[in-house]
Parts: C-alpha cells; sequence; structure tokens
DNA sequence: GTTTTTATTTATCATCTGATAAACTAATTC
DNA sequence: GAATTAGTTTATCAGATGATAAATAAAAAC
C-alpha cells in the first residue's frame, strides 16, 4: 500500500509498534510463519532492520501476533448465555454460533490458527481445551436436557458425546476452513447455515433416542 | 531410523526414488513445505545432493509429492455406490464415509492437503471440485428423495443445500483435522461418529420439513 | 537557531539453504 | 581381474535470510 509514500514516516514508537504488529498479523496469516522479514517489511513500507528495533527476534514478533489473534476472543458471556433455559435452545445455540463465528471466523484468525495447528504451538491446544470446557461441554450438558437424557451428575459427559457435537461445531467451522483457507465461494448467509445445522442436531439427536 | 546403518546403500534407481518420495510424503507433512532438504535427506539417511539426482529442484520433489498423496484417493465406484437406492440411505452414507474417511482421514494426507490448501496450491481447488461434483451433489439429490422434496430436473441443487451438506462432511472431516492436525485426543470409533452424525442429518433435515 | 535526542535507513555480517561439480566407490562388463 | 559404468558422497557456490552496527535525518529541547 504505502511502500514509498513517506506519509508516516517517524512516527511514535507505540503507534509505529501497533503498526508493525497489525500488519505481521496479515502478513503472516497470509504467507505462514516461514514469510520472511524483508517482505513484511516492504508490505509495511519500512525497512527490514526497524522491525528489530521493536521486535528483538522474529519469534518475539510471531508471538506478539499470537497473542493479539487470541486475546478477547472467547467472551465468558457467551457460555453463560448458552445455558440460560428461559430461551429455547435452538436460539441459544443460533445466538452464540452467531456471536462466535463473527469474533473468530476471519480471515487472519483462521489461517493463523490453522498454522499455529500445523506448527504444533501450544496455543492451538490451549484454545481446543477452552472450547470443549466453556462451550462443548456445556451444549452437550443443555442437549442432554433437550433429548430428556440424565443429568451430567447421574454419568458424566462421554467421549462420543464430545464427538458428536464436535461434528456440528467443526462443521460449522469448516464452512469459515473453506472461506479462507480453500477461498472456495460459499454461501455468505450464514446466519441460515448456523440456524439449519442447529436445527439438524436438535431434530436428530431427539429422534436418534426413539 | 536409519540415518546411519549403511544398510541400504546404492539402491536401484527406482528404489531409490521410491524411497526418497515416501520419505518426503512424510517429511513434508510433519514440517511443511518450507521444510529444509538438508534435513529430509538426513531423516532419509542420505545425503542431500543424491536428492539432486533424483528430483531436479526442490519445488519438483514437492510436485510428486502432491501426486502421490492425491490419485486414486477417490474411487468412482463410491459415487455409484451413494445411489444405489436398493439400500437405505443411512447405509449408503455410512459405507461411503467409511470408505472415504479410511482413504484420505490419513496423517500424511490431511496435514499435506491442509498445507497445499494454505499456500494456494492448485490441486486444493481441483480437489474440492471433484467433492462437490462427485459426492455432496449426488448426496444432496439422494436427500431430496429422502425428505420427498422435488427432483433436480425441477429446481437445481442450490449453494445453501450444498452448503447444508457441507456442515456433515466438514464435520467429519474436521473429525480427522483434530486427529492429526490438533492432534487431540479423539474417540477412535469413528464408524459410530459417522453412523450418529449421518442419522442426525437424515432425521433433522426431514424434521425440517415439517 | 543551535544542540540534543531518537526514529529510521544504509551497509554489512554470519548463517542457512537450494543447487552444482568433482571426487569417490560399489557394482557391472568384458 | 582389469576396465567401465553408475550410484553416492565431499566440497563448494550463490543467493537468501535473520540480525547487528554505524550513519542519517527528523523531531524535541534549550
Amino acid at each position: 500500500m504505502n511502500a514509498k509514500t513517506n506519509t508516516n514516516r517517524r512516527l511514535s514508537p507505540e503507534d509505529r509498534e501497533q503498526q508493525i504488529l497489525e500488519g505481521a498479523v496479515k502478513f503472516f496469516a497470509e504467507k505462514g510463519f516461514s514469510g520472511q522479514t524483508r517482505e513484511l517489511a516492504l508490505q509495511l513500507g519500512i525497512t527490514q532492520p526497524l522491525l528489530y528495533r521493536y521486535f528483538p527476534t522474529k519469534r518475539s514478533l510471531i508471538e506478539r501476533v499470537f497473542e493479539e489473534a487470541y486475546i478477547n476472543k472467547l467472551d465468558p458471556e457467551w457460555s453463560v448465555a448458552l445455558t440460560d433455559r428461559s430461551q429455547s435452545l435452538h436460539k441459544r445455540l443460533c445466538t452464540f454460533y452467531c456471536n462466535y463465528s463473527e469474533a473468530t471466523y476471519r480471515n487472519e484468525w483462521i489461517r493463523i490458527y490453522m498454522f499455529s495447528a500445523l506448527m504444533e504451538e501450544p496455543l492451538n491446544r490451549h484454545y481446543i481445551g477452552l472450547v470443549e470446557e466453556q462451550i462443548l461441554t456445556p451444549i452437550c450438558i443443555e442437549l442432554r436436557d433437550y433429548c430428556g437424557l440424565p443429568k451430567v451428575d447421574i454419568s458424566p459427559i462421554s467421549q462420543i458425546e464430545l464427538d458428536h457435537i464436535w461434528v456440528m461445531h467443526g462443521g460449522l467451522f469448516y464452512h469459515a476452513i473453506r472461506k479462507h483457507i480453500y477461498r472456495s465461494r460459499v454461501s455468505n448467509d450464514f446466519e441460515e447455515i448456523v440456524s439449519r445445522a442447529v436445527s439438524t442436531m436438535l431434530e436428530g439427536s431427539k429422534a436418534a433416542q426413539s
């Protein structure tokens, strides 16, 4: 963009650091973490050594990119809303997935997430733990109630129940993979897809009981 | 493994090429395509220049890895079996996904697939086209029949119908992503997961009509 | 307006990495 | 068994790449 426009030369350290960080998120999301510092600098319209004024190593910049991409993505409020039985489970799940997708099914996030997973960065594992604990297990509990099955304190949520919900969760996540990683043409009406996926899961799970 | 065992020195060109290719599949599946030729050679127990006796460039080796990973993975017979209405749709889908997963939900395949998709290799796009055409569209057609909806020649399969099936398909694929990319603990009883996902999709889709 | 400070650039290093050429050696040929 | 062929290794190159130090220039201080 502003590769040669000397518009914003000599920024304050805070602004420059922020600009580099934002540029690095976009850059590494596109190229992966083997992307080169010179190319990143070029894209930012600065020289490569300037990166090292703000980040001691390439690795340290990548770590900051992780932080930037991951913080404040899971709103604890959502878990609470998921278990609020004053609303229908269908409604709750649709609301949740619309919020959740808006926060995480973004180009940079999805791509950095997949790159980091392939590189076995610890953040992926940590995030998976959070998802299972704060989202999928609550959904399993609500689904038990919805289907008239025993409560959690009678028998804990099994791996197969979790994996069953993972299929819906993963199916919706996969929509974002198709869009941002495969770059396929996908339907833009994600709300409709969520609504259908949720209805299908709820009705299908109930039907499977009988 | 046999990094220093001079057991299989001086192989025939065919054997050596095959050995390098197999090693390269494993290596690039693990490290991604920015993995280095020296490390690959070390893992193979040969010297790095020997690679260039069999493959003129690193890129050409990677191309061969793609070919190796992708050929003969989709059996055309499966598409035929999917539309054989002498069996229940549930049975057909379960059989298909068990065959399909056995062929493609393998560690090397899944990881190379995702690396190549992130790198925007054309193979991914090509493969997606095949899946939509030979698998998902047939399933949509069968699902129409199952739900008592109009035939394809009345109204063509819409993007939203395709995306709906993509959720199930992606959900099952995501199981393999969790296993081989996230390396999470997942249920090994994949047949059970397939059976549940298929039942849920079928019953859910039917219920959504009423 | 001169001096001081500091953000940024230019020049450069050391190592890595894909690739090549020559040397070596284990088979094969005669 | 000597000569030839061919698979493999050693030595090495050229460009790429992360990182550093010195030079430059824009802003701040006085």
